[in-house]
RNA sequence: GUGGCCGUAGCUCAGCCUGGUAGAGCGCCUGGUUGUGGUCCAGGAGGUCGCGGGUUCGAACCCCGUCGGCCACCCCA
């Protein structure tokens, strides 16, 4: 072995690549079906973009980033999130008017120990509602979410929502939590000593700490009298929208950017322990620290790669409507001509470039995934071919004019 | 960054404890079948045992190091 892919991340050939572009379509479909728009920006920015953006002494930022400097001594950095790319580049373009909607769908980089659903470079897909700070716009993007897992049939998906509130809120909350945090410091991790001043907020997310903290000050109990206003609306929406969720007092998110509602998504048979398989929240602090106009914005990412993994196995799809093969080597024109015609008309054929015997090219049929076989030999002299179901061994002679609606039974 | 398990044929793995001729299943190739794949039968090809060092008459096997993989912690999608 010379080469291979470097650490935590993966090589997707066919035929399961199928699946991404399936994913892939679906979630442009559904964002198009939504009013959201694609947003396409570039895979790597200034450093400093997500060390303001997501948080100095986050994680992502403290330990993750792929950071380089390039030949005229700027610092970048492969995006670890796309949402503060979004936000930058529509600051750039002049700011929201109105509202905006724009979707993305690409790989992000962090840098982690790889294990089930975490990879160093895995791809993330998510839209952002910028400009509405009514709750209508928290819950379209909860439910846009919902729907897309619905749509690529991931099993039993438990929406966890919580809200923490605003900056004031917080503020008051804040000491609240550090001072019960240290009644309990003899209880606590390592870990969550540390960050008890830092971002005591995390801890309530800690695993190993999860016994410790159960009877902590939320930060939903401690919401100011607008945010729980806004909150409950949420909450009404969802129901009128028929969408099924638990409140989850200690779900915190990493990035320094949320405020107000946060949720996740996690498919409860998914048998991993990054079992989140999508998350979002509202982010209306974020315009400002990014340098631009205070702009109310929520939006979601969704980690394709995990939803792929808690997805239940689907039968594989014939990759071809048929195969096309030749008795005799002078037969090759009519056939380039036939499977030219016919991918002309949106079907899938294929067949083997050089000349082979009648077995091999039905045998290179089967390995291409060919659903059909359609043999041009002297029946061709009278206009029909022999078309055969590969799955069920039926074969019958056609005539040309009717092979693509054969084809399409 | 920390820990556990694992690296042997293209793939999944046995062999390692107790050192002595490199194995299985699947896949691949050829033929049975010069107009029929997938199924069946017969035959065949394919491996510096991750890499480096040590111990030994002798190492896939024991020891040390290193690289890689998987899973968990942490963190997050």
């Amino acid at each position: 072995m010379t080469y291979r892919a470097p650490k935590g991340t993966d090589d997707i050939l066919p035929p399961e690549s199928a699946v991404w572009v399936e994913a892939e379509r679906a979630f442009l479909d559904l964002a198009e079906r939504y009013g959201y728009g694609l947003v396409l920006t570039p895979m790597f920015e200034s450093t400093e973009l997500f060390s303001r953006g997501i948080g100095e002494d986050t994680e992502v930022v403290e330990k993750q980033m792929y950071t380089f400097t390039d030949k005229g001594g700027r610092s970048l950095t492969l995006r670890p999130e796309a949402t503060a790319s979004v936000v930058r580049a529509i600051i750039q373009a002049g700011g929201v008017i109105g509202t905006f909607k724009g979707s993305y769908w690409g790989p992000m980089f962090r840098y982690e120990r790889p294990q089930k659903g975490r990879r160093r470079q895995f791809s993330q897909a998510g839209i952002e509602y910028l400009g509405e700070d009514a709750p209508g716009a928290d819950v379209e993007v909860i439910e846009f979410g919902y729907r897309y897992l619905e749509m690529l049939g991931v099993p039993d998906v438990e929406v966890q929502l919580n809200s923490i509130g605003d900056a004031a809120d917080r503020s008051d909350y804040r000491g609240e939590l550090i001072a019960f945090l240290e009644s309990r410091r003899g209880d606590l991790s390592e870990d969550a000593v540390r960050r008890l001043h830092e971002n005591p907020m995390r801890v309530l997310d800690s695993k190993a700490d999860a016994a410790a903290v159960a009877d902590a000050p939320t930060p939903i109990e401690h919401l100011s009298k607008e945010t729980a206003e806004h909150f409950a609306a949420v909450r009404a929406g969802l129901d009128a929208a028929s969408i099924p969720y638990r409140i989850a007092p200690t779900l915190v998110r990493g990035l320094d950017y949320y405020n107000r509602t946060v949720w996740e998504y996690v498919p409860l048979g998914f048998d991993a322990a990054q079992s989140s398989v999508g998350g979002g929240g509202r982010y209306d602090p974020l315009f400002e620290m990014l340098g631009g106009k205070p702009t109310a914005a929520v939006g979601l990412a969704m980690g394709l790669d995990r939803i792929l993994l808690a997805r239940e196995e689907t039968a594989p799809t014939p990759a071809l409507d048929a195969f096309v093969i030749m008795v005799e080597t002078e037969r090759r024109p009519v056939a380039t001509v036939l499977v030219r015609r016919l991918r002309d008309q949106g079907l899938r054929l294929d067949m083997t470039a050089g000349d082979r015997s009648v077995s091999a090219q039905f045998k290179a049929a089967d390995r291409a995934g060919a659903a059909n076989a359609l043999v041009i030999g002297e029946e061709w002299d009278q206009g029909r071919v022999t078309a055969r179901d590969l799955a069920t061994g039926g074969q019958a002679l056609i005539a040309v004019e009717e092979i693509e609606t054969w084809l399409r039974r």
